[in-house]
DNA sequence: CTGAAAGCGCTAACAT
DNA sequence: ATGTTAGCGCTTTCAG
């Protein structure tokens, strides 16, 4: 006796019941479902009755292994509570909807043996695709994706050396630009509130161009604070209050997301710090939901939504492509950091 | 000639080629990969490298069609921008991971339609199990629910005619419990601020609760405003402004959401309102990341990642059980409601 | 402990 | 426009 569903509920329904059903070859149904080559209209309508009364479902793992075509596209990231993340599946979304394609996502918890397994996994299901979020994977992760035989786009990030197609920003460069944006504006006592976490590769890097930035303008970080744990209001406010308790002279902050500057915020606000005159503010991604602070935080787009779309189309363009798309971070200005003092307004 | 994976890209490793390499049969090489029955550890020791150094990946699809067995739990939710559901998904994970079981995540975009063509493409990968959000589905759907010969939960919510399993709150009495914690701290002119969606059928009942707890203190709702689109601080600020301005005798305002109601509360401070005397509001869902906000705002604490964990316990353990597991939502009372006028301090 | 045979449910390719 | 045949890569079952 074959087992069959878990618990061997009631036997599946089979393309041969539908078949019988209708009174044709299982071959006919099969075309009528998945609406190719030509059947009068008679016998289709025969079909989809007798699909419907018998409440048939396909089984796409057999079509799969039969036809050797799996519609779905995986989708590694580090997690979903990360709120860049879903912004980057809605990009994907937005591209794949118009496709058979689907996407299936993993979530690797920021560690590369995870990742590792996680990949594994997804490939065993042989997709169409696989987007993998960074650069940084383990050995086998990398021969994995160079092996799989299928389109591969690391997304989110540029500095680094991607197994085949990449679509991001570069995040040195993203923390340069805001280094410079920040010096130019007169600012010189500068603290970095971030992460202590070595696998946010993507924050180490801002950070990594933030310094060399600075150091363009013969200026250096005054000071760091970092945190374990998750971003939020509560991290951002306990950490600015941290560092400007041991560092009340600083005059910039530079957090490594727009969820912790705003707690920052909230707080230089209720201290009745003068922003952006006595002390400015910046973070970085961009995020929508905080657009109704009290004042808008100078910040990065992260083009997150963007990289999706463009991964998704290079998935979808189903080439197995090595090109290597940077985006731009837009630097907006927000409420929180001085105008520029010379007439140039934005970076480079 | 028949097609390998999209565009034909090298053709993939088969047990077959492992084994040849190794010297066994196809089904040793299964067995050690499998881990399953005997096996000498020479002929392991020689499967393993085989298939390391060859870089063979399993073909999940031929397995899950020979054996019916498919590690795989389809979840359906309306969308993972609302902060909400990648906490379910959190939920579920932290049990699943303890199995051999993998969450697949499918989104509706809050429309029946999508959602039951969601739901197909998921059964016809024949999975374990099957979570999905809410208890409003399509006919068809709740049909295919019913068939699908496998543990079937939905989640969230538990006010209607589940198809099967259900873990999740009773938001109408959410919407009651928080009225009458309003009205016994002593607030009389009472808004509501949530969305015109009608597809968002837990605000809907909240709602409907809401009223009905009023009822109960001879009140009623003084005013509402609805909003379209997304949720987020902008979007509580903005109807904050627009409901105060029509009606500044309000003394209370209760949101849909947290993320609303702390835009209200931003714009509520800005405009020195005093917090809870002259005015008190309250939200939903209670977000952590909004912990660090000036003031806690009062609100339900909705209970996802628990509702994820009990809805995957329900899954693995692979019962076609009907049961309907009601959790509670705790009253958070924050900063921003008057303390209770009589004794007791939490609704029933 | 290992192997050989059969077949999962479907679709490609070739009839008719 | 419809049917027939073979086989996808694996696991189950049964034989040694």
């Amino acid at each position: 006796m074959r087992g069959r569903n878990p618990f061997d509920g009631k036997p599946q329904l089979t393309l041969r019941d539908v078949a019988d059903a209708a009174g044709v070859s299982e071959m006919t149904v099969s075309r009528v479902l998945r609406n190719r080559g030509d059947v009068s209209d008679r016998t289709r309508a025969r079909v989809f009755e007798a699909a419907r009364t018998l409440g048939y479902v396909p089984n796409k793992i057999a079509g799969a292994l039969a036809s050797n075509r799996v519609n779905l596209v995986a989708v590694v990231i580090p997690s979903l509570s990360n709120m860049v993340f879903p912004d980057v599946l809605g990009g994907i979304g937005d591209i794949l909807d118009e496709t058979p394609l689907q996407p299936v996502v993993g979530t690797s918890k920021y560690d590369p043996e995870t990742e590792e397994k996680v990949i594994y996994e997804m490939l065993s299901w042989r997709p169409s695709g696989l987007i993998v979020a960074g650069l940084e994977h383990s050995d086998p992760a990398r021969a994995m994706m160079r092996n799989a035989g299928i389109p591969v786009v690391e997304v989110m990030d540029v500095d680094g050396d991607p197994v085949a197609a990449c679509v991001g920003i570069s995040h040195i460069k993203a923390g340069r630009d805001m280094a410079r944006e920040i010096a130019r504006r007169g600012y010189r006592k500068i603290g970095y509130l971030g992460s202590s976490s070595l696998a946010d590769h993507r924050a180490q890097k801002r950070l990594q161009g933030f310094k060399e930035g600075l150091a363009e303008a013969g200026l250096e970080l005054a000071e760091s604070c970092f945190y374990e744990g998750m971003s939020g209001f509560g991290t951002g406010r306990a950490m600015t209050a941290d560092l400007l308790t041991r560092r009340p002279d600083l005059d910039f902050l530079y957090y490594n997301t727009d969820m912790n500057a705003a707690g920052g915020l909230l707080y230089c606000l209720e201290k009745d710090l003068s922003i952006p005159g006595d002390i400015g503010l910046a973070g970085f991604n961009s995020f929508e939901v905080l657009d109704g602070l009290p004042m808008r935080i100078a910040t990065m787009d992260s083009q997150r939504t963007q990289i999706g779309r463009k991964a998704a189309e290079l998935i979808s363009a189903n080439a197995l492509s090595d090109e290597v798309i940077e985006l731009n971070p837009a630097f907006l200005e927000g409420d929180t950091i001085r105008p520029a003092l010379d007439s140039a307004s934005s970076s480079s």
